[in-house]
Parts: C-alpha cells; sequence; structure tokens
DNA sequence: CAGTATCCGGCTTGATACTG
DNA sequence: CAGTATCAAGCCGGATACTG
C-alpha cells in the first residue's frame, strides 16, 4: 500500500489538510493574511490592527510566512525611522478564497449564534 | 471607536477568521473533519486514517469538537465490545466549503511545487 | 472497541526592555 | 519605526499503560 505525504520545512503532513494548515494555522497567521488582503501595510499598523498580538510574535509570524513565500518585505528608508511595509507575493494570493471561506464562515457563525459582541475601545 | 469581537467557549477573538479558525485550527481538527465529510466512521477508524495522531489526541479533539456542535457521536451498544460512530452535524457540514478550500489549496501546492513524496507502508 | 490516566517535553505565545 | 533579546508561562500533543 501507498500513502501520499507531503513535506515542507523538514516536516512531514499526511494529507493536503494539514499542509495547508502548516501555512495558515496557528492563531494568528491567517489574521495577518487577511489584512494583506486588501492592500500593503507597514509594521505598525498591523500590530495595530490587531491589538492583542505581542511583537515578538508579529515578527516571527511575518518571518516564516516571508520564508514560506507567503509574503514580501520592503524597506523604504535605510536609516531609522525606518518605513517597511509587507504585501502578499502572488503564491500568497492564491490563498485569497481560502481566506475568505475562513472569514465568511466565522461572520455568519457570529451573526447567526449570537457570539458577536460590541466592544468600544 | 467601535471595534466588534467575537466570544466563543470563554475566549474572545478579534475577528471572524480567529473565530472560524478557533473550530478548525490546530494541528488535527480539519483534518479530522476532512475524514468525517463522506461519512461516519467509527473511532478506531479515524485513528488508523491518521496514523500518525495519538489516541489522546484524537479522543480531546473529538470532545472538543462534539461541545462545539461539529460533530456528533453516536453509540450502537451498551456493553464491550463498543461500537461508536461520529458524523458531522448540520453545523458542521456548513464547514464544507470551507474544509474543501484548505484541502484543494494544499493538493494545488503539492503538485505544483514538487513537494509531494510517496511512502510506501 | 473505545476510550481514559498519567506523565512529560516542546512548541507557541506573551511581557517587557532594549537597539539600529 | 521596526524590530530583536530575554525570560517566563501555558497549552498542545505524544507515549504508554490501563479500564468499562
Amino acid at each position: 500500500m501507498v500513502s501520499i505525504m507531503f513535506e515542507h520545512n523538514d516536516k512531514t503532513f499526511p494529507c493536503a489538510t494539514s499542509l495547508t494548515m502548516s501555512f495558515i494555522g496557528g492563531k494568528w497567521k491567517a489574521v495577518i493574511l487577511m489584512y494583506l488582503i486588501s492592500k500593503k501595510r507597514r509594521y505598525s499598523e498591523l500590530h495595530q490592527g490587531m491589538k492583542s498580538i505581542s511583537e515578538r510574535t508579529l515578527s516571527l509570524h511575518l518571518k516564516e510566512m516571508e520564508r514560506d513565500g507567503l509574503v514580501k518585505r520592503k524597506v523604504y528608508s535605510k536609516k531609522p525611522p525606518l518605513k517597511v511595509e509587507y504585501e502578499l507575493t502572488e503564491f500568497g494570493r492564491t490563498l485569497i478564497p481560502v481566506l475568505n471561506a475562513i472569514y465568511d464562515w466565522g461572520t455568519a457563525v457570529g451573526e447567526a449564534e449570537n457570539k458577536v459582541k460590541k466592544v468600544s475601545i
């Protein structure tokens, strides 16, 4: 019998589903990618948008997704204050249908089950 | 200014995307759900299908998804050997488009980037 | 058969302070 | 501004043995 396995970053995944989850899984990656669908954004924009993410975590995820080829990092100045922008690569854009499906489902559930809560900030 | 937050299982999520990921995120949940799309399955079927999952992890995830209303557990015998089957609930079935999008993307990436490896078992 | 109990290592995330 | 360094905590997942 023959099973098909997937390899990515020296890890092995038993199916296409878990391979995808290695790209967008975890607590934050999909959220960061959602922010980048509509336009490129600066580090601080991302950080403010997702207030509850720590700088360390944001930085680590951006680097990992850059290494995975999903995100492109562009530096616009040589000396501080730096200006850096992140945007989706062409490969990263192939994830848009997946990300939209995830977002739409969450939205529908939020409305249907009264799990939405409005918080003023 | 007003932000919309989502609550689920006593946790707060800052957007629809992270709400969805709380249902299908992690290493295994989406994979288990994929197995249940086509038909109901017994515990041992699931365990064999995903060889690398531990009994403990499979058990915990099934319970959590049962509590989340995605999966239904049916017992067919009172005394050992037990027969138990798991299937998607109607609510769980609303996730199928999301799960398929995830699966399809992983499949496409596996083919496009030569990340597919065939392992005989 | 379908799990649970126990134990444990490691990965993930967070808080804070600091640097080019 | 855009991160990195450091330290710490918690959760996730795995191995194994045991139970109704």
